[in-house]
DNA sequence: GTTCCTGCAAAGAGTTTGCATTGTG
DNA sequence: CACAATGCAAACTCTTTGCAGGAAC
């Protein structure tokens, strides 16, 4: 069984094909990163990533490139929280909803079956298809010494 | 039984009397066009009703009342769809959630018991307090003669 | 009179666009 | 070798900030 990464790839070679588009360098390198290193990134972190590990990019390739990801359906992209775009691979996947603490900024996923119900009773309701939601928990963790709290000290200084 | 823009400019006053500010004309105009005018706009919107009106306003103050506004709970805050804040008054409203037509971007509110529930079980399987949560549906209108859409073929032509 | 608040304009952050150059097909 | 895609820089949108003048208390 192919790995997420390996499909993807079959499946951006596929949407270039179709579309008569280039199979560029940077559009693999791209994929690869959001299918192998990073989740829950913004286009800023994803420069920063790929330009550190000595890949020269500009940030205009980076935001056509997730655009093209995102049409042809490789990389989920949300609107959480602060006033910024975030992206996450979504092939292999199952839909999923986010928690968000709002002392660390860590984010994590979760499955509620029920939610889908909810979505197709109001889709029902008001006469409307539902195409996708988006369900953020914005909340607060209860551990006294959250793990990831060090994590948001260390992105705040920078 | 005291309007909901009543109740707001007595929660403003005492907000104000609270905190030692103070209470200008601006303050209370704005609240008075959230409370009044408007529902799900952007800062933008809340600006350009306000000259429209004839008063002469900045947008730094439209901007820094809405922060005051939000933090005394007088106004909630969203980040929908597109990259910007969307704000609505929140005293007298029940929780609700939202589902935005894709084609025309209007908004509608509606309300499910079930969903804080849902959001509930998720706090406590991830041990972390809810504090507030956004479910946005998108979705399409269903309808060929979508009242709306005129208004959003307006407002793309500005 | 003191201090907060406003208006203005400039700065910032994130994203998009225009155009000459590069490189895929 | 045509033309799509890239890199660069400038433009753009939304939001925040710095500062001088003005208004509330």
């Amino acid at each position: 069984m192919p790995s997420p990464l390996e499909q993807a790839i079959a499946a951006l070679d596929n949407h270039i094909l179709q579309r008569g588009l280039r199979r560029t360098e940077e559009r693999y390198e791209i994929l690869r990163a959001i299918y192998t290193e990073l989740t829950h990134f913004d286009a800023e972190t994803l420069h920063r990533h790929l330009t550190e590990k000595g890949m020269r990019i500009s940030r205009a390739t980076v935001y056509n490139t997730l655009e093209l990801l995102v049409e042809c359906g490789l990389v989920k992209r949300y609107t959480f929280g602060e006033n910024r775009m975030l992206y996450e691979r979504s092939l292999g996947r199952r839909q999923h909803d986010h928690i968000l603490c709002v002392s660390c900024g860590h984010i994590q996923e979760f499955c509620d079956p029920q939610l889908g119900t909810i979505v197709e009773n109001v889709g029902t309701l008001f006469h409307m298809k539902p195409l996708r939601h988006e369900l953020v928990i914005y909340a607060e963790c209860l551990r006294p010494a959250c793990p990831y709290r060090q994590e948001a000290i260390t992105f705040a200084e920078k």
